[in-house]
DNA sequence: TTTTTTTAAATTGTGTGCAATTTAATTGGA
DNA sequence: TCCAATTAAATTGCACACAATTTAAAAAAA
């Protein structure tokens, strides 16, 4: 079985890097998504971002970053071109000058109904079941995990 | 057993998305390349192209791009500086001069020595073992082909 | 209370990715 | 042969990512 430590001549060819798999593959995703976004307007972060927000309304820029691992400036300017678009507000909490609270508008609320087609089209453009997506999904989380302790 | 459809209530939930793992795990794989790739004066992209050249020196341009399913738009800057660096040299083909020769200095040679110990730096750092490598590259590999056909 | 430290966003600067266009060279017909 | 397609890089413009710094506010310490 193919169990073998990897010799040195063969530790740096580009088909053995895993982190090219995910680059290339994360790209790759990228761009199957990019027509179908672009029906709503939206960038693939920029429809991350609208996926958090939509699950919580009303998180602070923080919460926003913790929750993709992202920075704020990565988010602030990216907020600020979805405000532009009129699908969110974004306001100093009364509580803590600091924090920036990030709200729907009622066109970023609605917007959501013209997503949920997006998954399961994905799915089928990427011809993959169900269960290879679950495999796949649980392994790379499981990797992420490592990555970011 | 847990293979039934995803309801539509779920299906846009960000831990439902395959494409999120890849996105947020290749960023998180970016940043522990970072610091290492630090050491050779070399970004993550940069590091790939240089893997590129590595195993096919004096390939032209569109060759790198097909290896790493990138466009000319983002190579020809970058290329532009590693050449700078001293990395590398671009020359026109004088075969057919629309096409453009990428090729090692003896500097991009060697750096390849140097980073000879990072592929089982990341393997260490990430906490994987080969299985799960391969296992994961495979499943990835796969995926990347049907997004890309 | 006053000062120091910490924290949350925003800002600045560099390096990608990629769509769209441009430039220049080659190819393939009429 | 001449000229219209095609092709390979380069260029332009926009939107991320992220390190490093700045700004302002809150919390902790003296």
């Amino acid at each position: 079985m193919p169990t073998k430590e990897i010799p040195p001549s063969q530790a740096l060819l580009l088909d053995n890097q895993l982190c090219f798999d995910l680059y290339s593959a994360s790209l790759a995703m990228t761009k199957l998504y990019k027509p179908l976004l672009a029906q709503l307007g939206l960038t693939y972060p920029q429809y991350v971002v609208m996926l958090v927000l939509w699950e919580a309304d009303g998180v602070m820029v923080s919460d926003i970053g913790a929750r993709l691992f992202l920075d704020s400036g990565t988010l602030t300017p990216l907020l600020k071109r979805l405000e532009a678009a009129g699908l969110l507000g974004r306001k100093r909490d009364a509580e803590d000058e600091r924090r920036v609270r990030v709200t729907l508008t009622s066109n970023g609320r609605a917007l959501k109904k013209q997503a949920a087609a997006i998954p399961a089209c994905v799915a089928a453009l990427a011809q993959c079941e169900l269960p290879e997506i679950r495999s796949l999904s649980k392994g790379i989380k499981s990797l992420r995990a490592r990555l970011l302790s």
